[in-house]
DNA sequence: AGAAGGACCAGTGGTCCGTA
DNA sequence: AGAAGGACCAGTGGTCCGTA
């Protein structure tokens, strides 16, 4: 249902090679392909990623500078079909900003719908390994660990490693277990013009309350989601939790130990 | 029921101090101490173990040599009560031999059944590990992992090891999975005369065959059961179910599929 | 300045092989 | 010979910090 209109709006960059090698990979072990490159391959459109061509000059410091055809990010060219052959310099994606959920963005940037789409990729890149795993016999994991970001790179998707996806977990979490709390963030912290580091650590404090609606234990939470439960979680958030766990419990002793009455 | 029994027959060896430091280690968080380690401070023997008076002589070959007192292993000496102050060698558990359920161990031997507690002991170690580090907030392990033995160490069970425990893994899940199976092969294989070597080998067997019955997934037989699923599956057990598997599939492909008919 | 990710590091799972 | 376990090693989780 969304998967059409994410699409639509800002999914389109996202390569299809990486996609049709998974598959050959996966061999006869490889489960059901995903709705979301199901919509992709209908919607034929073309675009690279990581790779560019070969470019010596130094970075000079322009910036947003768009009449170039070299473009990496998710979200904007319709078409820069040619391809790269040979002698391509590895290039870094496009840094995220803050995009409203559907929100394309532009420029040489990336929305977060794109952000969160990664990790439903590493998950489809999770569930292939773990085919694989099973069809040889081999102990399988349950997580997404560093056999599967190998993987990742192996079939192209060179665009998805290890310290980008584990720096926007918490944010990804907050994303699956409550899309309005997350959406309305994005909306907040795009109007008010902040920077994606800035939303990134706003999305700590929504995170913890709903761990302290549910027992605190953070651990519990993220196992509970079907999405989320591939994903470690990360040191940060954990202590997050435990701090406001020690002061709320702090708080609830002075009290006598009647936090739950209402007064 | 049948703790009373093997305290009786062949667990008294055991050391009472590392069960009393775990306690105080696990703090606050400890959970409860299991019904061995309440059978054991009521039983009141004592024996030491992984400790022994210095002794400079190079091993001479000698043999189930029984008037010394350096007892180490678990079954025997009712009393060598002394302790050891200083200047202690490292001593290795005696080997295991190859005893019928609730039998002791004669001689420098330890049975199967304490075999078997090492176990318990590791799962008990595990839950205290654990509750320490919910406590602390920390991300705590569901399986007995490097730091578990680093616990027990630490706490005095230094007769607990990484290479001893999951050498037997599979023989303890034979234990857990089909007791009555593990005790008949016990008996056989004492009846015979066989090694400790002989008597693992045979353990795989067996296990596999209960693979084979619930759909050749050995993981989830492991993770299914409440005691044995805090244990890797070793390599080896996992390999032969995959080479089982196949063969078992390879032959009845050769019967058009049709393996659940009755000819 | 803000951000992406190569690459490092402490501690892991796994088990070999020098030891007794 | 049979067996226990110290210690090693390849690959892990975690994330810093040199890079653009």
């Amino acid at each position: 249902t969304t998967n059409t209109l994410l699409d639509a709006l800002s999914q389109e960059g996202l390569s299809e090679e990486p996609v049709q090698q998974e598959k050959e990979a996966a061999g006869s072990g490889g489960g059901g392909v995903g709705t979301w490159e199901a919509v992709k391959l209908a919607g034929g459109k073309k675009q690279q990623r990581g790779k560019k061509k070969a470019r010596a000059r130094m970075a000079s410091l322009e910036d947003d500078d768009d009449d170039e055809t070299d473009q990496l990010g998710g979200a904007e060219d319709d078409d820069n079909g040619g391809g790269c052959d040979g002698g391509c310099e590895r290039q870094r994606e496009h840094p995220f900003i803050v995009t409203e959920p559907g929100e394309v963005a532009r420029g040489k940037k990336n929305g977060l719908d794109y952000l969160f789409h990664l990790y439903e990729q590493c998950r489809e890149f999770l569930v292939q390994v773990q085919n694989i795993g099973k069809e040889k016999g081999e102990k399988c994991p349950t997580k997404v660990t560093n056999q599967v970001f190998r993987y990742a790179k192996k079939v192209g998707a060179s665009y998805i490693n290890k310290p980008k996806m584990r720096h926007y977990v918490h944010c990804y979490a907050l994303h699956c277990l409550d899309e309005e709390a997350s959406n309305a963030l994005r909306r907040a912290f795009k109007e008010r013009g902040e920077n994606v580091g800035a939303w990134r650590q706003a999305c700590y404090k929504p995170v913890v309350a709903i761990a302290a609606r549910q027992g605190w234990d953070i651990d519990a939470i993220f196992n509970a989601h079907p999405r989320l439960s591939i994903w470690y979680v990360p040191t940060k958030l954990r202590q997050l939790c435990h701090a406001e766990r020690s002061s709320a419990a702090a708080c609830s002793s002075v009290t006598g130990g009647a936090d739950h009455l209402p007064f």
